[in-house]
DNA sequence: CGCTAACCGAGACGGTACGTCCAGTCTTGCT
DNA sequence: AGCAAGACTGGACGTACCGTCTCGGTTAGCG
């Protein structure tokens, strides 16, 4: 879970690290890709935030984008996925609603951010799709071969394009589009995907 | 067309404007573009891979990611769309295919790389959209406006809705999958989508 | 006189060189040294201000430092050395005046800044010794041998020491010091040094 | 005695400035004004000699005049007035012997070019006035009125004007002239300018 | 209870890119 | 041919910021 540097010397030996400058770097670095573009950011900044040192920083991550992702995702694990209730199909549509609903408003901004971050630097996008996106995307799946399974869909699906059927239009308003993800227009994006794959020959 | 940076102050006065400046500066550019992460590629490489000094580009451009922009849109507008042909859906659908082109190999990269752009700096994206996304997306949406007249789509089909959908699955494949934007898939999503909000209600 | 930059090409072709020109770049230089520090000054400045193109400044000057030394001369020139009346050390005396004068006020600014400036360029101040040091050391020393024939100085004098020794103080005072350079002084400095080589031996 | 940016913002928190660039700096500062005029010096060829960065340069000192100035004190101040022996008027003699041989070869230059450097900045002539002439003056002054208390001098005599004559003539040789500023021809110079005004009145 | 390892904040440092500025040259079309 | 307008090369300037480093000082747990 967290970035260790150096391959644990001894176990506890010395001061420990200290959690309060962690959770505080975390919390500033949070704050600054919320309000303003990630490149305009400076770690200076966020130490000076966090009341910490830039040393501090770097002890603990190998660059400003790792721990910018860092700062992501102690957001957003801390709201996991909601557990499976109700048909599989129920399950994928509340999902995907969680998903709109991280689209919107400050987290939609700071996942754009994100999302741009990741085009431009290959060991950042590694970590972001092991660490985000493939553990989503492999219960997604599960959850449509269940419905599959369970008659709620045709055994014809293809199950990547048929999720990306459904997330690429939220992921397209995220990034191009100012109009709002909001709960009716998820919904009305399920309804006919759903509709279009079940009615498929 | 052009980044005009001061309102036309005369017609031909003064030593005019080296095109061949501003080719080599779009086309090197461009070759950054394809090769490297935008955030690794300095204005000081560009100048001297097109020959020219580095005030030139600040004269004609008023930052690095405007250059940039231009120099896909160099690329971009030199294969503009073709004109439509049959019926709407069938010229939609051609239209479609020459997009998942673009968001296949290199000039895939670099529309990845744009879109990623887009995402930090405020004016970059105004221009983005003003310049590339908009007429493209006017022009979409009035073949979808004339598909409903031939009733070749119900006229109950949202516009921007059924658009969304059928680019969205290519934009979330560019952003964040390995796998291959095919004709297949493309013609895939297309066939889905269409036959959903075909037989919508 | 002028900075002629070509062996005179033909005689009379073409157009011939404006002369309001000429005297507008002189006048805009001067101003220009008068308020500012030389190094502040730019052509692009002077041209604008004269209401030229700054290549016609190149095409006359061979570069930014030439040109001033000339608006110096313009000024300087047109106030040239009063003729010599009286005796000898009596013309020396009101040259030593007028050049204490010339390092007063917005004049004192402009030689000092001449001075400054011939330090660090070595055309320059070979041009600085030729057309305004040389012409009027010359002049200075036949008044002082002069003044030794006809017995106003003993004839072991030593001519560079003692104008050096006249001249001296004044260029002190005129770059290092912010006390005036008024006529007092002058005559003072004139007539201790007199003195000193008068009773000498 | 340093140049000193803030405050000093307390006495010994984080790393401490490195000795060995700030000496290596004004060593290689001070070996280019040797070898060059002022003016075609750039603060990379300076940091690179003296194997810094260029922002080292700029944390320490407000622009390269000032760096330029401190390596000019660092040669200056390390070789400082020797104390005053004998008479007054011999120990005068000594140190304008000093300042002579200061005026000589590469010291000269370095003093000639510095001289005109402050005619162009006025916070550069300012430090140059505090830290440079005006300490080296108050004592000369000293001198001059010790001198006359003990009958070295008559009462009569003007210090400031006094001190002028004997320094001016050194001046203008260095900034004017070729010809050498040699032993004999400081003390022709200081021999006279005494015998002035001793015999005044 | 004192030792000692590992932590931490402050902040200097090398390196590098940025965008601005300027000198001096060059290229138009007009005069 | 002279000239104004103004684009161009080359290169210095001073700023910003990244990631590293060196201090002095702090905070555990082991002895």
């Amino acid at each position: 879970m967290k970035a260790a540097k150096k391959t644990a010397p001894s176990r506890t030996l010395g001061r420990p690290r200290s959690e309060s400058s962690r959770v505080a770097l975390l919390k500033a670095a949070y704050g600054f890709v919320k309000a303003r573009p990630v490149g305009s950011i400076s770690t200076v900044e966020i130490a000076r935030k966090a009341g910490v040192s830039t040393a501090t920083i770097y002890r603990w991550w190998p660059n400003k984008e790792a721990l910018l992702l860092d700062a992501f995702l102690y957001k957003t694990d801390s709201a996991p996925l909601l557990k499976a209730k109700g048909s599989p199909l129920g399950s994928l549509r509340e999902y995907v609603l969680q998903v709109g609903r991280s689209f919107t408003g400050e987290s939609g901004i700071v996942a754009a951010r994100l999302l741009a971050a990741i085009q431009d630097n290959a060991t950042l996008r590694k970590e972001f799709l092991e660490r985000v996106y493939s553990p989503r995307d492999k219960e997604f799946r599960a959850m449509v071969r269940a419905a599959i399974r369970q008659r709620q869909l045709p055994a014809s699906v293809n199950v990547n394009v048929f999720l990306e059927t459904i997330f690429g239009p939220l992921l397209l308003r995220l990034l191009l589009r100012q109009e709002p993800i909001d709960r009716d227009y998820v919904l009305t994006v399920f309804k006919q995907v759903v509709a279009a794959y079940r009615r498929a020959q």
